[in-house]
DNA sequence: AAGGCTAATTGAATAGCATTCGGTATTTTC
DNA sequence: GAAAATACCGAATGCTATTCAATTAGCCTT
């Protein structure tokens, strides 16, 4: 009979809905401002909250913002576990073409939480986005990587983390370059050659060999020797003729 | 006669001096705690000098920061050009090898420096390490890259920018996956393989396509069978001879 | 070498901000 | 329905970069 238990569930949803405003909040602020530009009592009027009340949620401000970065990370994930969900290409270099042009733009237009996530890194080393939710979001270019490797369409002896390295760190490294000298307009049509590139870098560096690589030197020298076998049958015939 | 001119220059001289003795402190408190953690009282102390001194030399911690900076870089430019000054190899790859190696063991030493340059560039958009800077520091690949294409060593359609992001974007990330995942030790070790893998993807991707790829696997086969054909008919007309 | 002018130096005072904390309101429990 | 527990508040705290009024040192003129 006891209907009148009052649901718990409530205060449990109400606590969430008030930390998803805090977040939101947050978000929203350390976009607009940065880390040290942005303010606490901004963040807690936002969310329409006591200043605080954000530390029965968070201790500090980095911490916060660790949680604004995971947020945004994982949000990464899903959007290029998304991308290669639904591209059409089978081959991996065009699945490849796919990952690397969203991750370039996503780079860019996000390059301000891409910075801080690597800031926050410094001071507090206590604090910073938690390796599992990078290695969590690189994981999709691995898998693809891997799959390549199955199917024969990558060099087997091509390594995992070297490849993964060139591949994230050379479009970061655009992305910096891209934007530091390009406006937006002309960003957006930069990216192409680019990503282009990076896909031919890929075909050529750690591409499996076509037939190519057969003909290598091995090859050569055996015709060599043939051409060397036939060269003596042909002396001794000639003795023998005259 | 008028001998007693008092110098002027011994006024402008401990200028200078005490500049550097301020710089010298903040690199040092910088390095220790990073840019947050720094107090600009221990800067002072340090540099046996008032704390509002400072502040005649320098507008603002950002600034001081700023000056560190773009000291520490003009070094790492001078001895990046030391190193291709230095390096016995003349080819392009062999001296490319150098740079590498001279860029990553760098970057994984100084990451502290190499953070801050870009983290930097985040809140204080009015403060951040001149682009030009940085564009002195990666013009040593610059001029490595374009005499490797006046050499033919390197395609001539490659860009050079789109090479460069590559260059330092993957040994950047390389540094930080290195730093990341491995004590100094073993650090030492893995930058072997992540410099050779940089050295053999320029030579695949941007170096210039030697004559064998020319005979491909088709042309040796069908070479090959000619030459096992006309042996044969060789034999055949020595038996018929003896 | 004395005095005056300018520039450099100082550290106590200021102001801005993250964080804390004592008290109040709200929810849960019995 | 009241006691206990929990969440909330915002004024007070503490820590810093930065400013500024006062002081000192350097230099020049006479």
């Amino acid at each position: 009979m006891a209907i009148k238990t009052v649901n718990p569930e409530t205060q449990r949803i109400k606590l969430e809905r008030k930390e998803r405003a805090i977040l939101d909040a947050a978000r929203g602020v350390f976009v607009e401002h940065g880390f040290d530009g942005a303010r606490m009592s901004e963040i807690a009027r936002r969310a329409s909250i006591g200043e605080g009340t954000i530390y029965s949620y968070y201790e500090s401000k980095a911490e916060l913002m660790l949680a604004v970065l995971q947020q945004f990370w994982d949000g990464l994930t899903l959007e290029a576990e998304g991308v290669m969900a639904s591209v059409q290409a089978t081959d991996f270099f065009g699945r490849l073409r796919a990952l690397a042009q969203y991750h370039l733009n996503t780079v860019i237009l996000n390059s301000d939480f891409i910075n801080l996530t690597f800031a926050l890194r410094r001071n507090n080393s206590e604090v910073s986005v938690s390796r599992d939710h990078l290695r969590h979001y690189v994981a999709v270019f691995d898998r693809l990587f891997l799959r390549g490797q199955d199917r024969g369409e990558l060099r087997a002896d091509a390594i995992l983390w070297q490849a993964r390295d060139v591949f994230y760190g050379s479009l970061e490294y655009s992305a910096r370059s891209i934007e530091m000298t390009m406006d937006a307009e002309r960003s957006a049509r930069e990216q192409g050659p680019v990503v282009e590139d990076m896909v031919a870098l890929f075909r050529s560096h750690y591409g499996a060999v076509q037939g190519i690589e057969a003909s290598d030197n091995a090859t050569v020298e055996l015709l060599s020797s043939k051409f060397d076998q036939l060269s003596e049958k042909f002396d001794a015939l000639a003795k023998r003729l005259s």
